[in-house]
DNA sequence: TCAAAAGTGTTATCCTTACACCCATGT
DNA sequence: ACATGGGTGTAAGGATAACACTTTTGA
């Protein structure tokens, strides 16, 4: 017996969106005002039975809200967990399918107050492409203080490997346990939010800013994930014009990753995977030597078996 | 503006559960009498406002129904499309958020009819153990067939890569890939169900047993993603008991992954990521020398990057 | 002519794959 | 003694990471 009755009342389901694209170099993610606050929040709106599949409902709503029509879209993670808040909150629950979204197009936004905004904004120690980003530091001594605030319990051990102290590599996938870390830490305002408490000093002082609700915690897992596929399929080209150089391919998986890539290498996984084809042009704006212009091979996607662009991350001094 | 207020009535919300096991080298799922027709079931059951988390209320519904405790769980992924079914079904919709789980003791379940089913035989074709399953030719002459009715259709090189054929290499990640196929093909029963027709004849001849709902896709999807995590997360060990030898840790990545590991291969990944370590005892009842009895390191899992076991698939005659 | 960016050739190293072989126990 | 499964050494091949260097444009 499979106990599927009708679910209690009190549930709403919301889909939430996480729109990425990259622009100049900066990874960017599309936002409307929140209601709560001055925070920036996720487009988003409840599911509708009129909608036969989640992703219309949810490529309804971002068109409503912000006038951008989706392309890309995948399934990124259900949040349904009710925070241990305001007890008047236990009545109603909201669930949240949220989901990524990738386009080419940065500025057709039309919705009242919708706007693109820079992902490192919110994450601002998540980018090395230039060497150490600032406020890692504060933000090490921050949470190593959490760390020795509990001798024995493996935080000293989970920061060093989330953080990538102490000789532990940098993994720039790990960006939601580094976010879960801090939001555990109380480190985040969202974490004395969440509680109805008054954010002190300490969590407010991180650079770093907050999204509605738990937006900001839905965009870690979206990175997280974006920075793990790139490097075996090939969603790079969801960010890209349909004719690109190769720098500027580079340039959109190193924004993504917020690391700096080996020209030579990155270029020979490339070429060897057969992902792109010359289309015989040349791209004069670049400011040196014009560079070929490239074109997406669409059908290669069916055909080969893991194609995409691995990390090849250099190493570089004052790097972890 | 985020349009949070409450979603339309008749959504209803469901946890389900892929409960997976290893027993005698085969993967076992854990099942419950399905309500519609004859065809097993996934535990599952409606979220209730009671329950704080989602996986708490997923515990909650499995032990009840089964009287199984579960340990190591994961989100898989959220099931809500309605299918293109009789309009009475319009009214109502069925969320499914699927979980993930992992057991490494078969055998204690209680509920009214519930009980361990081995995955291959709803997946025959997935097995390459023991060479070339049976009845796979047949599939194989089917799908061709199906390509062949719409020749220009991009459907051939599909055919090709999701079922290794010609020369093209056999992926065992790509389970739930192949089940889709062979739905969009109408090939599995469940593609004529959820129109409301009657089954055709080759649909039916297939092998492998059906499920429930949509259950059958959503064990695929379970699949997939177990298929491809044991390759960079530790998680064979919540399969196993406390201590197991270096082959019943190889025959289990061998059941899950439905391939022929190489030995020695595997052996030195092992060692060489010191996920486990000798308990200085030996396994007598093995048939042949005594093996060291080796126990998982859990406090390895946060301190390695990136630990796992990696496929190592021994190429074979007869193997695609 | 110089800065800036495009584009290339080559090597050391590690990881993966695969071969063949030896060891310890029960019957 | 021999069948059965446990356990190991080592070499070939390919992928990766890093080196330094040349080419083509605009200012």
């Amino acid at each position: 017996m499979t106990a599927s009755s009708a679910s209690e009342p009190g549930i709403a389901v919301d889909l939430t969106a996480v729109v990425i694209g990259v622009e100049n170099d900066a990874p960017q993610v599309l936002v409307v005002p929140g209601s709560t606050g001055g925070c920036a929040a996720l487009p988003a709106g409840p599911l509708s039975t009129g909608d036969r599949t989640l992703q219309a409902g949810l490529r309804r709503w971002v068109e409503a809200q912000t006038g951008h029509r989706l392309g890309y879209v995948e399934q990124l993670y259900t949040f349904g967990d009710r925070a241990p808040r305001a007890p008047e909150a236990a009545a109603a629950r909201t669930l949240s399918i949220a989901y990524l979204a990738l386009t080419p197009d940065i500025g057709a936004v039309s919705g009242q107050g919708a706007a693109w905004r820079r992902w490192y904004g919110c994450f601002p120690w998540e980018d090395w492409r230039d060497g150490t980003p600032v406020g890692f530091d504060a933000l090490v001594d921050a949470v190593t203080a959490w760390a020795a605030d509990a001798p024995d319990s493996g935080r000293r051990e989970r920061v060093r490997w989330t953080f990538g102290l102490d000789g532990a590599p940098w993994d720039e996938e790990r960006a939601l346990e580094r976010y879960e870390l801090l939001y555990e830490a109380g480190l985040v305002p969202e974490a004395w939010i969440d509680r109805g408490r008054a954010v002190p000093d300490d969590a407010a002082r991180l650079p770093g800013t907050s999204m509605a609700l738990d937006h900001r915690r839905i965009l870690a897992t979206a990175i997280s994930r974006l920075r793990g596929k790139i490097k075996y399929r090939p969603v790079l080209f969801e960010l890209l014009p349909e004719t690109f150089t190769l720098s500027q391919l580079q340039r959109t998986a190193e924004a993504l990753s917020g690391l700096r890539l080996h020209k030579q290498n990155f270029r020979r996984r490339v070429e060897s995977l057969g992902l792109v084809e010359d289309t015989g042009q040349k791209a004069t704006d670049t400011g040196g030597r014009p560079a070929r212009l490239m074109r997406f091979r669409r059908d290669v996607v069916l055909e080969r078996p893991a194609p995409g662009v691995r990390g090849h991350a250099t190493r570089r001094a004052g790097f972890p």
